[in-house]
DNA sequence: GGGAGATGATTAACATGTTAAATGAAATGG
DNA sequence: CCATTTCATTTAACATGTTAATCATCTCCC
């Protein structure tokens, strides 16, 4: 399952606080770093909690997880694909996904066939089972949409995806130092 | 551990191509839902998915999961706290938190005392030991921010983290319809 | 053809996420 | 005071995240 609301408020700003007791052995010049609670990763972590706070009852009230969810929805535009495309565009990692298939295949809500041109490969399909739990949730989930739309601003939150897609495809272009990346793995200077 | 790079490019847009065939059992007047790579759930898992792709190589090389530096981070600019503030501060649930404190004070990195007070509250706070080790990956890190924030600018970034804080903000303010709430469980027109 | 290496999917093993339940201690109310 | 309830933390049990290894198939090249 996703996350479920893991924390919030309380005494979330008792950083804040003792933050004069920050870089407390930090050798002299060193910058005592970013505020934690502002780090990009968890602004971006807790926006999505709050986010998926809303969506997670509805899911749950008809059986299925979040990562279920993605990959019946993902399923559900298309006729067929592949399990390598489905881990890409369901954002999960094949061993995961091999894991929730096999659940959802046993609840008769994806079918599977191999590729007979290459066996190794497998197609996965949603069922008309799995079209019909869809089309039960998704109007919650549209209604929940919406609302969140209505609060938070039909263009503030398109600007907010147009800025999320922007930052995705900056740090998708900017290579991982230290990883084993597909090249500039340069001068490690540090 | 949290993500590591689920999946990514691929034939992930395999879904717009095929887009004709959505809906393809959705009765009539139905709204053939928004299109699911574009939505905000998966924009921002997506987005922090970009960024904490260029920290875990250099929290990996120093033995670091993306939970055990949270909570490092959090008590590297404080004395003490509670592990139900930990909690909240790292945005952790319980029970992790519990299992990464009980390994983190098994390195040594951290140490818990008992509120004498009350015996059932536990403070945690940082050894000398755990500030050297953030000592020794803070100046990655911090180039690794610094060469972000080159990269998708400065001020783009900053008004990005206030649209997140901002939806945040928007939508804990918003009652979740079937959650076990604080209230407004009004109409369950469903 | 056939073997070496590449590829797609699964399995294995362990850390974490998640919910429920258990444990131990403190507040509360008779 | 004591029983009940509440609270902080941990444990239990299972799903998922994550990396490495396995297995079967496929490709390429000799």
């Amino acid at each position: 399952m996703g996350l479920k609301t893991p924390a919030r408020d309380g005494a979330a700003n008792r950083t804040s606080e003792s933050a004069s007791a920050a870089g407390r052995k930090m050798s002299a010049g060193q910058a005592p770093m970013r505020e934690f609670s502002r780090s990009l990763p968890m602004s971006l972590m807790r926006a999505r909690e709050a986010v998926m706070r809303h969506f997670r009852p509805s899911l749950r009230a008809h059986g299925l997880t979040e990562q279920q969810w993605r990959i019946l929805r993902a399923l559900s535009s298309i006729d067929a694909i592949e399990v390598t495309d489905l881990a890409h565009v369901a954002f999960l990692l094949g061993p995961s996904l091999s894991r929730i298939l096999r659940d959802l295949e046993g609840r008769r809500l994806i079918e599977r066939k191999t590729v007979k041109s290459d066996l190794r490969r497998g197609t996965v399909s949603i069922t008309a089972k799995g079209l019909k739990l869809i089309e039960a949730v998704a109007p919650h989930s549209e209604a929940i949409y919406a609302e969140m739309t209505r609060r938070y601003g039909a263009q503030k939150l398109a600007e907010l995806q147009d800025m999320l897609h922007m930052l995705e495809n900056s740090l998708l272009a900017m290579p991982v130092r230290g990883g084993s990346g597909d090249a500039d793995e340069g001068d490690d200077g540090k």
